[in-house]
DNA sequence: TCGCCGCTGTCATGTTACTGTCATAATTCT
DNA sequence: AGAATTATGACAGTAACATGACAGCGGCGA
């Protein structure tokens, strides 16, 4: 789920330099020294974001630009430009190809991550936000507040995702693996029997309000959701 | 901070004259003589609201305001729709654009402003300037006073802001990202926990009046303002 | 022009609350 | 009963937050 972001700069020490930054971040970096490799890249897969200096050896940063915009099937993958100038000209024609930002050299690490992070922002929608509510139990992720009838109660995080989780998908089983992938992300290591013990947490919130019976055991299989 | 606003009209004398009058309220026009640039400026930095001409030479202002609502990043970007007649009502409201008012042509620059405030004030409460209060805290923007209970505070201009948006949008929770970028601007590269900072300012702010407490910590989350 | 002062952003350090793991008790199944 | 599975309480490590200090910047008046 790591975005991956295609850097084209001719110039290599800048290339790496983009690249251990981009890297570090938590990105997949993938460099291209000019416009043809880079054109390869792209038709082998499409990057989540583009990093483009704006002059380059064969074409300009900005014609390529042009050109992405131009298909449609990488119409929408941001692009960032990278200018050498500070000239004001400049800013509006990278804006003009299609840029969605533009930075100027030198720049800093930080400055740079900004951007990639406003831009991508920027792109990706935001994950449902709904007020959920089900068997006396009502959890509103904007106000990240959960009331088990009518008593506003306390959960920490990870009880707060699992909640949120079960409430959106009641009534079926799911296997502390399964939870594991859903609520604490894919790759993760942590103990199966650490779900035993947020459920539990879970269970403890819910309890005064006798609502605990809706978090149920299925023995040999997991935990459910069950609102009756 | 002065809300932007997108002025999309292909009619260069007449966008003139909206941009004169918007500046001159106070607001910061953005100008676009077609749809391309439009979309591309909005690429680039969100405006706070898009006045929209009916009638545009590539695509029709109708069409634009449907692309702008069905992206997940521009749905909520309030527009004002620019129509030629008074019979177009009819279609401007039964086509269901999605604009959230229209005004017709020929049209007062004191209309216009009144329209503009009103639509703001009901989708943006942050960027109006009316007088807010909530949980016994009362924030003046015209005056720039804030009182606590009665009391006089003295705020900075950053805390200002922060509580500003906070009470314009109470019990909702906003990350340190979200907050950055609706208090910072959108494209400030300031470190997140920065934000705790002013947060801490705020605070140490509204506790002689013991209403600290209405700025909460959700842990893993961000922050809120819940006057109870 | 200079120095003063308030505001800002960052850092270092202190504090708190959550997390994951284990050991052990309590179930349930065969 | 014995085995397998889950419940529960305790605990140390740690991630997230709070707080205080500080240097840089810009405005403002002397």
């Amino acid at each position: 789920m790591t975005a991956s972001i295609l850097i084209v700069e001719d110039e290599p020490a800048i290339q790496e330099l983009l690249a251990f930054n981009v890297n570090q971040c938590g990105f997949k970096a993938i460099q291209a020294l000019d416009v043809m490799s880079a054109t390869r890249l792209i038709n082998h897969a499409l990057p989540d974001m583009v990093l483009l200096d704006w002059m380059l050896p064969d074409t300009t940063g900005v014609e390529f630009a042009r050109r992405l915009r131009a298909d449609q099937r990488t119409r929408n993958i941001p692009i960032i430009m990278l200018t050498a100038r500070t000239e004001e000209r400049d800013k509006v024609m990278g804006l003009e190809s299609g840029a969605d930002d533009y930075i100027t050299k030198p720049f800093s690490p930080r400055e740079l991550m900004a951007r990639i992070r406003a831009v991508l922002r920027r792109r990706m929608p935001e994950m449902s936000e709904e007020t959920v509510s089900a068997g006396g139990v009502e959890l509103s992720p904007t106000t990240h507040r959960v009331s088990a009838k009518g008593v506003k109660l306390d959960l920490g995080p990870t009880e707060f995702r699992i909640l949120h989780f079960f409430m959106t998908h009641p009534e079926r089983v799911y296997s502390r693996t399964q939870l594991l992938d859903q609520v604490w992300g894919d790759h993760v290591f942590v103990e199966e029997r650490t779900v035993d013990v947020h459920i539990r947490r879970l269970r403890q919130a819910l309890e005064p309000s006798g609502l605990d019976i809706l978090v149920q055991t299925v023995r040999g299989s997991g935990y459910r959701f069950s609102p009756g």
